[in-house]
DNA sequence: TCCTAAATTGACCACCCGGTCATTATATAA
DNA sequence: TTATATAATGACCGGGTGGTCAATTTAGGA
C-alpha cells in the first residue's frame, strides 16, 4: 500500500531537491496562476515531459510543495510549544515571535508561499487550506492561553475565542511585516523585544 | 489644462460606467495578472481597440479603478472621523466597525480589490500604494487614539505607534475575515457588539 | 554483446494573453 | 447630399501557457 503511484519519491534524492528547489523559488516569486512550469524545469534542469510524467498537474505540484510548507511549519510550532511549556506567558509569547522570526530567516521561500496562501491567494484548495491552518493555529495558541489562564497569568474567564483571535491578528500582521521588511532589504526597523513586551503588556493590562 | 489626454473622460457617463463596472468585476475576481482585457471589454460591451484607444495599457486602467476605490474609502474613512469627533472612544471605535462593515456591504468588488492590493498581490505600484494606504490608515487611527489620549481615555504616556500597530492589526483582520465571511455566503458568525466591546476591553483594560 | 523495458526528452498542440492598426461606421459642417 | 474628421471595430501579431506523446536515450539481465 506504500506509494501507489508517485514516481516522484522514487527518484534519486538529489534530483527529487532540485525540483522541489525549482518549484519553492517559482511558487515564492509567483502566485499560483501566473507561476510558469516551464519555469520549473529549466531551472530544476530537466524536461518538461519529466516533470509532468512525476506530476500529472500543475494543481498537483503545488499541492506536494504547500504540504511540504505546512509540515515545516507545523514542526516549528510544535517545538516552540513543547520547549516552553512550563515558561511564563511573557516568555512564552516571545519565544513564539522569535520563533516564527527565525523561520522566516531560515526559509524565507516557504514564508513567502505561507503569506500568499493566507492572504489573498487563488490557489487551488485554498479554502481547505486556509480552514486548516486556521485551525491549527487556533489549537495552537489556544493552547498557550489556556494555560497562561490556569496559571491565573491571564483572567480565567476571559473569552478564549477572542484572545486567540486577537493575539493571531496581532502576531500574523507583525510576521506579514517583518517579512516584507526583510526581503525588501531594510530589515531591523523592527525591536523585536520592545514589540514583545508591548503586546504581552496589551494583553495583561491593555493599552491605559 | 484640463484634461490633456484622457479620452476616456470625455464619454458619455453611461459608457463609462459600463467600462468601469466590467473593470471592477475583473480586477475583484482575478489578480493583476490573470485578469483579461478580453473579458473587460466583453462584458462592457466594447471593442477591444475602443478600450485601448481609453486607456494605453492594462496598467492604466488598473490605475484609474484602484484611484477610484481608494477614493471612496478615504471619503469614508473622513465621514466616519468627522461624524465622531465629540464620541468616547469606545462608541468611535464601534462606529468605525460599523462603517467598515457597512462598506463591505455595500461595495464588495471595491473591499476585494482594496485586500487583494493589501494582502499579497503583484500589482503595478504596489510598493506605492501599500505605504500610501499605510500612511492613510496611520494618520487615521493615530488622530482617533490621540484624541482618546488627551481625553484620558487611555494611558498619556502610551506609545501611539504601538497602539496604531495593534489597532489596525485587528481591526483590518476583523473586516478581512468578516468579508470572507460575506463572500462564502455564511455571514453573521459574527456578533458585531460584542466583537467591539471585546476589542474596546483589550485596549483600555487588557484581557486580565 | 544484444535485447527489451523503462525513463527522458522536446517539438508540438490548442488556447489565451496584451497590444496594434488598417478598415469601417458615425457624426458634423458645408 | 456630400466631403471630411473622428470614433469604433475586430482580425491579427508575437509570445507564453499547461499539457501531450512519438521518438530517443538509458539501464540491466541474459
Amino acid at each position: 500500500m506504500i506509494s501507489l503511484n508517485n514516481k516522484f519519491e522514487q527518484l534519486p534524492e538529489e534530483k527529487q531537491s532540485r525540483i522541489v528547489n525549482a518549484s519553492i523559488s517559482e511558487f515564492a516569486e509567483k502566485d499560483y496562476e501566473t507561476a510558469s512550469m516551464n519555469t520549473v524545469v529549466n531551472q530544476a534542469g530537466i524536461s518538461k515531459g519529466s516533470l509532468f510524467n512525476y506530476f500529472k498537474t500543475k494543481s498537483l505540484l503545488y499541492d506536494h510543495i504547500y504540504k511540504l510548507a505546512l509540515g515545516e511549519v507545523k514542526s516549528y510550532l510544535r517545538k516552540v510549544r513543547d520547549e516552553t511549556v512550563d515558561l511564563p506567558f511573557e516568555k512564552r509569547l516571545s519565544k513564539i515571535v522569535d520563533s516564527g522570526v527565525q523561520f522566516i530567516m531560515e526559509h524565507p521561500r516557504l514564508a513567502k508561499i505561507y503569506f500568499r496562501l493566507i492572504y489573498s491567494a487563488d490557489s487551488p484548495n485554498r479554502k481547505k487550506i486556509v480552514s486548516e491552518l486556521q485551525k491549527l493555529s487556533n489549537d495552537y495558541l489556544g493552547e498557550i492561553i489556556q494555560d497562561a489562564m490556569d496559571q491565573s497569568e491571564l483572567d480565567p474567564n476571559l473569552n478564549q475565542g477572542k484572545a486567540v483571535f486577537f493575539l493571531d491578528s496581532v502576531l500574523n500582521r507583525f510576521l506579514k511585516d517583518y517579512h516584507e521588511a526583510i526581503s525588501q532589504g531594510d530589515a531591523n526597523q523592527f525591536n523585536r523585544d520592545e514589540w514583545v513586551k508591548g503586546i504581552t503588556t496589551l494583553f495583561t493590562k491593555g493599552l491605559s
